[in-house]
DNA sequence: ATTACATGTAATCATTGTAGTTACATGTTG
DNA sequence: CAACATGTAACTACAATGATTACATGTAAT
């Protein structure tokens, strides 16, 4: 099991929308720095859209970030590109027999474990933003500049 | 995308065998509690038990803990079922464009930002135990009683 | 030793999600 | 209308899950 790439292919995106702002980031375009097929990123475009991450018009040519950088949070990409529905990013076994002590309470104890658990996750997600990504990719890029 | 039940299903097994410690857990009465077939159950004991958790001879009805209550975590257990591969619940998409700034960097700045939400996620797991789960297990039984 | 029964494990199946591809309807602009 | 971009649907190949069946292997009691 593996959460799809569509997340990290979502932040590839807000990020390289960002960079290239100047110029016009259509999902071709993004589609080549990722290096998948433009009816790809089209569909996870959709996503944050939807999300109200970014601004995107049929028809016309490229896409622009909807708010600012340091607005949008790794989480606010984790839950556009529905990777995991909400609270369920383990799943607990249905149906448990009833009869045994064990069977009638274990997804009571179970449930607020993997829910904490979840959230611990997710508020790492949510102290990173755009920004942070970007400055990072700049950093990284001098270091390969130096080399 | 959903981290498999056999995370929650060893944690059933586990918890189990602790309240069932003076009769016989053998694979088709923890199957009954659970609920699904003896053989799921068999394949998962095999896996607890190669983790060092469990002991389980073949011809020999019953499973027992092979650790203290207490010193069996939730990530031992997860880690023990194999849900997901170490630093892998993230995938990050592969090869993308290295003629892009973007492209060049994304993945060595995005590693790190998934590692440290895993390990989070990680941490909370390894500050419960199969005890906590047991006594939890009873909290909410006794509850249940008095309704 | 044979019977009875448990674990270990392989093969198969239906279902689901992913990622990619093609095709085309819809929308915009010159 | 021509050229081109987004929005989507349909289809494919592939992998993981969970269940099921079947059987080899191992243990113990008679």
């Amino acid at each position: 099991m593996s959460i799809s790439s569509r997340f990290s292919v979502g932040i590839h995106i807000l990020t390289l929308i960002e960079i290239n702002k100047d110029g016009v980031s259509s999902s071709e375009y993004l589609a080549g720095s990722v290096n998948t097929n433009p009816a790809v990123i089209r569909k996870i475009m959709g996503m944050l859209k939807k999300a109200g991450l970014i601004k995107v018009q049929p028809g016309i040519a490229g896409a622009e970030l909807a708010k600012d950088l340091s607005d949008i949070t790794l989480l606010d990409v984790y839950k556009a590109v529905n990777v995991v529905k909400d609270n369920e990013l383990f799943s607990i076994h249905e149906n448990p027999n009833p009869d045994c002590t064990v069977g009638r309470n274990i997804q009571n104890t179970i449930e607020p474990l993997f829910f904490s658990a979840q959230s611990a996750l997710e508020k790492v997600l949510e102290n990173v933003t755009i920004e942070d990504v970007v400055k990072d990719v700049f950093e990284k890029e001098k270091l390969n500049v130096k080399r």
